[in-house]
DNA sequence: CCGAAAGCATAGCCATTGCTATGAATTTCC
DNA sequence: GGAAATTCATAGCAATGGCTATGCTTTCGG
């Protein structure tokens, strides 16, 4: 059997043990699950705080996908409790929708800045910061977090 | 119609251009597409530097999946060409495979030792590497490099 | 050399995320 | 006030990524 003990010790050893890899292969796959929530709840703050309203049309036109496709996933949202639908007159966030919009932009917002603080371009930081942010753990966010206000932020606050 | 201008400016204009929003949401839906590819080549590739062979049952165990899970895969890779197959004999990487290997393990080094070199744990910087170096672009992954090299990276080489 | 164990393949199921095509309801505007 | 345009809903399809159950092959230990 031999539980414990690497089965070939070689030069270096480049792979980590498998329990531990395992374990970053499950925490990505969990956040894989939860990205296209995060990115729809926080698009739609996002619309109310600056339109006023979020609409199913402002939604598609900015996520870039078909009508369909983001009316389906309102209805998943609807059922996970994070929105309210009001035919013909906007998507209307819940308590627990807001509360997770306020972190995802909280998040999100911080990543873009460590990117643009350590020296990355700005469109360059757009875009992989969408992306990055749904990977980024609460004790990197505060290292991030730490090194935007230390250093000087890109632009804005 | 009014197809340029916003519609209601109001305080601070936290929303981006809506073409210019769409082009972070498409590249990152096109970066999860590759994520899964990118992940088992690179495992491949590790598990024959470091054993000699890559068998289906270790990739089971490392990305703590089912074994038919794997195989499904597996049989993609064929197909786009990025692995060979031989039953009992392990998975072998095409050239083309190969590359992609070399070239996500880089990446992935760099992204690990960037978040070590920035402050984060080495448990945290292992899990979250894991998701985030599939949206690490170009620019950013230069960057990164640039930083590690600049100032003390967190272990090895 | 042969039976058990290990490794692998296959079938069939489900959830998610995308699409097109189409139709219904509501607003808008003349 | 009604026709046209917008907005939204729904049906049906496909690809991806996961699962369990099951059975076939190959390898290995005795
Ligand atoms: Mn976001
Ligand atoms: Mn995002
Ligand atoms: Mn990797
Ligand atoms: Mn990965």
């Amino acid at each position: 059997m031999m539980a414990s003990g690497k089965g070939k010790p070689s030069g270096k050893p480049s792979l980590v043990d498998a329990d531990t890899h395992v374990e970053s292969f499950r925490q990505t796959r969990t956040n894989r699950r939860t990205e296209l929530v995060e990115d729809y709840v926080e698009l739609i703050d996002d619309l109310i705080l600056d339109g006023g309203e979020a609409r199913q049309v402002d939604i598609v036109q900015r996520l870039g996908v078909a009508q369909p496709t983001v009316a389906k996933m309102l209805k998943r949202l609807v059922n996970d409790g994070f929105i309210q639908q009001k035919r013909y007159r906007g998507i209307f966030l819940t308590e627990a929708g807001k509360a997770l919009a306020a972190k995802s932009r909280e998040r999100h917002r911080i990543v873009e800045r460590f990117l643009r603080a350590v020296g990355v371009s700005e469109e360059a930081a757009r875009i992989d910061a969408e992306g990055i942010e749904h990977h980024v753990g609460d004790e990197t966010l505060s290292v991030f977090k730490a090194f935007v206000e230390r250093n000087g932020r890109g632009d804005n606050t």
